[in-house]
DNA sequence: CGCAGATGGAACCGATCGGTTCCGTTCCAG
DNA sequence: CTGGAACGGAACCGATCGGTTCCATCTGCG
């Protein structure tokens, strides 16, 4: 029974989080943007703290359903991520990896924001090691497909800086030189 | 002519800045785990904005008088570079590059601070170019250099994360992958 | 029609922000 | 010894922060 109005707050949320970070952006700033009023916003979320995990949220649900399917929409391979990556790259207001930005401006292990972001990176992790695993590569101690993540991680930080899908192509290129050298299954 | 105080300030904003963000990181708090008085810290830096210019300028300093030599010192291999961010990454409260950290958090392109942290980020591309050139690996396209950064880049957030030194780890061996299929000079 | 829930606007709160000003002290050089 | 520069402490400033409260309005449903 969500109301308009939550789904407003979420949406300005999302733009301007992404944008500016979550410490940039104050309560005034989203209520003038959703049009939501003061009162509003607190009768949906007991805090800011709150909206921000919310907003997390959200990029956790966009991953799965809209980054990863369109990673097995391309057939899945492990080079596909970087495809894909390469599409958002293009996109204008990139502003790199949601959750590498917010582990970076929430440095505090214990905050759930923070742990929310390392959580999501183990599921990346986690989705390179599958695409790997169903594509025949061999993986025994995972450093593989925590050298892919450590890519994407590379390539975001290179896009936002850059604000070109230039990092994308190359991180791509080099996990391509990485799978060529890497063990098949059964070999 | 810097006073005590000067120094004093830099070096509380050097631990708190880098240990929580520019952001998160109050005048006050600067002045409490400094020891100065406000009125002189407003007698040394015009504004805050200031404080947090000269802690980058530091820590650009930093890495050409520290950091570099270390790498020189290895035998200034371009995979020398990766063996010198490991020690780093073990140090307790490491958090990532700074710099890195820097033009994520204050994403304005129009930023003093995030212009001082794109440029030195050119700079460690250029050295990275540098040792590539000297050691005979040819990068008549630059991606080569640009790809090291990458990696340089993911394993600084990946060891942020991890709060360990296996992501340099991982990165000096994609690396040492890269350069293995890399063309040398002459051939 | 009339009621109830959701809403937006605005006033208000204490706390903190970055920044200014004044004053008393310390310390070193002439 | 004396003057001035550098300093630390504290009061103070306006602005903004996140958060609370009250009220008028709108809307949909019985």
């Amino acid at each position: 029974m969500p109301t308009n109005a939550r789904d407003r707050l979420l949406d300005a949320a999302e733009d301007l989080f992404y944008a500016q970070g979550t410490r940039a952006t104050g309560v005034e700033q989203i209520l003038e943007t959703s049009g939501v009023g003061r009162a509003s916003f607190y009768r949906h979320f007991a805090s800011k703290d709150e909206l921000v995990l919310a907003y997390l949220e959200r990029r956790r649900g966009h991953w799965d359903a809209v980054f990863t399917p369109l990673v097995r929409a391309r057939g899945g391979h492990p080079l596909d991520v970087f495809d894909v990556l390469a599409e958002r790259l293009e996109a204008v207001g990139y502003r790199g990896c949601t959750f590498v930005n917010t582990l970076l401006e929430l440095p505090d292990p214990s905050d759930p924001a923070h742990r929310l972001a390392v959580e999501q990176k183990e599921t990346m992790r986690a989705f390179f090691a599958d695409l790997l695993a169903e594509h025949g590569y061999r993986d025994d101690d995972g450093s593989l497909a925590r050298k892919l993540l450590m890519l994407y991680d590379g390539a975001s930080v290179t896009g936002a800086r850059e604000r070109s899908p230039r990092a994308a192509h190359e991180a791509r290129e080099v996990a391509e030189v990485l799978l060529t050298a890497a063990p098949r299954t059964g070999a």
